[in-house]
DNA sequence: TTCCGACAGTGGGGTCGCAAT
DNA sequence: ATTGCGACCCCACTATCGGAA
């Protein structure tokens, strides 16, 4: 099997505000390969062309200039570089992460004079520096960075910096690259896309595109044991809406655990998660409920879970906490158990399914897991069928899911998009909270008081912070919070402004969680603002007590 | 012309594992 | 042993562009 794309999400620390970039025409140089290899005699591409142009990516909000200029630099791309840039500028490293954040980062080094780090050297000190491990190995990557960075101009380690932190922020990740690769080629962007999604790595399918043309395209199928980007739902606020925006549907159970796919090709399985990593290893419960399966070669798609021994699924954090677990699997295999329960089947001995309307994925699906590993369903006819879709969601909410996921019978598997024909519903809470304080933003939040402490009151007339949120705020909430925080503020480190207790917000959520950070030992779940509450005075606000209340299940 | 789908950005909490303290 | 840090899990929501209606 072959080595898995790493997707990097964002991590927590955010960047720092960019210095106004300088200008710095890049171009090609004659330079050999590094590292005492054999040399490559051929125009290799610098690190200064790679970071000018994101710069200018950067710079125009306009996504077809972004995809022109992406464009005329794979143009430019030699062969051996293509592998390098296109990840580096979907904002990706080739080698996943590194292990390198701000504390390393955060050292300034002397820029270089002038531009001569090519984007191959670049890579290949990057891939030493990704070897080091054991004791002493953070000294080693420290000074391996410095190094790197010491060798870099000031755009460069700018541009650097944002790649080893996943902060590229240039506003063109996969799918403007995804055009820009069929602008330099001349291949259809729908076709390029669904290689994409069917290689799992960006990479891969511009290497054959930009080496062989159009055509390689072709060799992108569906294959047993290559993992491809699993189709994504959109949010309903309630299955009225949901039944009613489809029509004929099926309406399923929403486990709230690991989304797996699993590849197996006769003894041989895979498990793979949403971002593709390989976890066959951490889940053999998984693998001996896959061998079991009548069949000998298929690719699924389900969620992993725990159940209790009373058959009520465990709390997402236990069910994430074993499938974290890689020392002792066997150990925490025996204290949380999982299960695979499975929704839907994209290939099946040798035939490719992806492009059957879900009624025909699911009757093969039907053939080949038996009732207990399918995840419960019913089949809705359409808007008048709603009152059972709703009998349905509810039976699912006491059976102790997190929802329901309502899909389009005839919608065919549309790997890596997050279809309109995927509905989830989830009930929603609200609380009106206490803004404690509030922590400035970056980006395009620069200047505005953006994240928000919520405090719920206390017996003692205090208040119990709950957990923040950035979420849910318009550009004018944006603007309308900072000023009136900022009357209220009593204290403003840099970095978080403390308030008087005085401003309610309405806040919806997603559920409870345990918590060992905050005071009250609970913590809201994807917490957003619905709205500010100004004709609610902070007495009024509601208190850690009800919370408890209205979540007995979680209360410590 | 207006509407809407797709995308990127802005970050949240928890847990695990490793290396440093 | 404890702590700090980074990697990955889960995730909601808004702004924007540009093609569809």
């Amino acid at each position: 099997m072959r080595p898995l794309p790493l997707r990097p999400e964002q991590t927590a620390v955010r960047g720092r505000p960019r210095a106004p970039p300088l200008s710095a025409r890049g171009g090609r140089t004659e330079r050999a390969g590094v590292g005492g290899g054999p040399a490559v005699h051929s125009d290799c591409m610098l690190l200064s062309r790679l970071a000018q142009v994101s710069r200018e990516i950067a710079a125009t909000s306009a996504r077809s200039r972004k995809i022109a200029l992406l464009a005329e630099l794979f143009r430019e791309a030699d062969a051996a570089d293509v592998p390098v840039v296109i990840p580096y500028l979907a904002g990706r490293l080739p080698q996943g992460r590194l292990g390198i954040g701000w504390k390393v980062l955060g050292r300034r080094v002397a820029p270089a004079a002038g531009p001569r780090l090519t984007v191959r050297e670049v890579d290949a000190r990057l891939t030493e520096l990704g070897g080091v491990s054991g004791p002493g190995a953070q000294a080693e990557r420290a000074r391996l960075v410095g190094e790197l960075m010491g060798a870099a101009t000031e755009e460069e380690q700018r541009f650097l910096i944002g790649l080893l932190t996943g902060e590229v922020r240039q506003g063109a990740l996969d799918a403007v690259a995804v055009e820009g690769l069929a602008q330099a080629t001349g291949a259809p962007a729908d076709a390029v896309r669904r290689a994409v999604m069917l290689a799992g790595s960006l990479p891969a399918v511009a290497e054959a595109l930009l080496g062989e043309g159009p055509g390689a395209l072709d060799r992108f199928r569906l294959t047993v044991g290559r993992p491809v980007l699993p189709m994504l739902a959109h949010s309903a606020s309630s299955v009225a809406e949901a039944v009613t925006r489809l029509g004929a549907c099926s309406v399923e159970e929403k486990l709230d655990g690991i989304r797996v796919q699993v590849h197996r090709d006769g003894d041989t399985v895979r498990v793979h998660t949403r971002t593709l990593d390989d976890i066959t290893d951490r889940l053999p419960e998984v693998t001996a409920a896959a061998r079991e399966l009548p069949g000998e070669r298929f690719v699924l798609d389900g969620e992993v879970i725990s159940f209790a021994p009373d058959g009520r699924p465990r709390s997402f954090q236990e069910t994430a906490g074993r499938v974290g677990s890689r020392v002792d699997v066997a150990k925490a295999a025996r204290e949380v158990p999982v299960s695979p329960v499975f929704f839907d089947v994209l290939g099946v001995d040798g035939r490719d399914l992806l492009d059957l309307p879900f009624t025909e994925r699911h009757a093969e699906l039907a053939r080949l897991v038996p009732e207990p590993r399918r995840v419960r369903r019913t089949v809705v006819s359409g808007p008048q069928d709603v009152a059972r879709a709703e009998r349905f969601l509810a039976e699912t909410l006491r059976r102790g899911h997190e929802g329901v996921v309502v899909k389009a019978l005839g919608a065919p598997y549309s790997a890596g998009r997050r279809g309109a024909s995927w509905l989830k519903v989830k009930p929603v809470h609200t609380l009106d909270l206490v803004v404690l304080a509030a922590e400035w933003g970056h980006g395009r939040r620069t200047g505005r008081l953006s994240n928000l402490h919520l405090g719920a009151r206390t017996a003692d007339g205090g208040h119990a912070m709950l957990g923040k949120t950035f979420k849910g705020m318009t550009d004018a909430m944006l603007a309308w919070q900072t000023e009136r925080l900022r009357e209220l503020a009593v204290d403003d480190d840099g970095h978080v402004v403390t308030v008087r207790p005085e401003l309610v917000v309405e806040v919806a959520y997603d559920g409870l969680q345990r918590s060992p950070r905050y005071p009250a030992g609970v913590t809201l779940r994807f917490a957003r603002v619905v709205r500010y509450r100004e004709d609610k005075r902070p007495e009024e606000a509601d208190t850690v007590e009800s919370l408890l209340a209205a979540h007995p299940d979680v209360a410590p």
